[in-house]
DNA sequence: AATGTAACTATTTTTTCCATAGTTACAAAA
DNA sequence: TTTTGTAACTATGGAAAAAATAGTTACATT
């Protein structure tokens, strides 16, 4: 079984498949809406309205990013009133695990699109009490993850 | 000075910059094919033709997406040989510092799109030999980050 | 001289986006 | 009880972007 390390270049096209996890993911979250969306989630705003407000969307492509969303469950979405239309759309399980990519896509942006005035909000993880500056570990060990000290694997049935 | 958790209802307006480090990092990888260059880059694929067969983008989006990435400096684009018009792509600091997010994409969507047969491949943590299981971190207290745990604070000036 | 390769550019067709206006179902105010 | 308001959309037409295809440039190889 051979391995290939990511980020130095691989010379034989050696069976990585065409359809990773990446495409997979990218296939339900990959727009630029959804990810505001997603932010928007996070930040407890629920209501297709607030959404509107918040993210100027024209309200269609709202109301079909929406959708997409609850057919990928990664949203559901509930009645909130015994109103007949009003509705809420809440983050299930599936959606909560994005918090972490997103997390770190915000530190990117805090790292290198923040102008001189430096990041427009701060994150505290409340446990500690600190400014979160997150940071991506393997499980197995705790280090950090650098691209250059991981390596890949084709999975073959 | 006062704070918000995430993922609760926020019943006032208060104070959350419309333009986050969120968007501003989607301005620059908040596109299908820029996600899928970057994770090509991941893995050691440099050049415009082999991201084209990889890929499968025309010609004129995978040129637009390399020139917008140059732009912002997340890729550079060098010469590798005497010849007039052949180039690399390679990342910069700026973009390997995206590869956690684009790992925790990965993960994400080995954890939740893989079919019934897993994780089309696996990456492998060199260091300790583990096939890697990502999780983000409290920089400051190393504890895992759970969206429940972090709130938030404006920082106007 | 002809073919091949790498990295594109140009053009046309197709798709998607987006702004605006309109709809539905109710609630509250005039 | 007509009007105004609110929440959550749907429908429509023009504008922008994407995708497919063909063509270009500069060289190297057969």
């Amino acid at each position: 079984m051979t391995t290939k390390t990511i980020v130095t270049p691989s010379t034989d096209d050696d069976a990585r498949p065409a359809r990773d996890s990446v495409a997979a993911a990218l296939e339900v979250i990959g727009d630029r809406w959804v990810f505001l969306i997603l932010r928007e989630a996070f930040f407890g705003v629920k209501r297709y309205d607030e959404l509107r407000k918040n993210l100027g969307a024209s309200p269609n492509i709202l109301a079909d990013r929406l959708k997409r969303l609850v057919d990928a469950n990664v949203l559901e979405k509930t009645r909130y009133s015994d109103h007949k239309n009003r509705f809420e759309y809440q983050l299930t399980e599936k959606g909560l695990d994005l918090y972490p990519m997103i997390v770190m896509l915000l530190a990117w942006g805090d790292k290198w699109e923040a102008g001189a005035a430096g990041p427009p909000l701060s994150l505290i993880h409340e446990p500690c009490g600190h400014i979160l500056t997150p940071t991506v570990n393997c499980s197995a060990c705790g280090e950090p993850v650098r691209a250059q000290d991981v390596s890949w694997r084709a999975n073959t049935e």
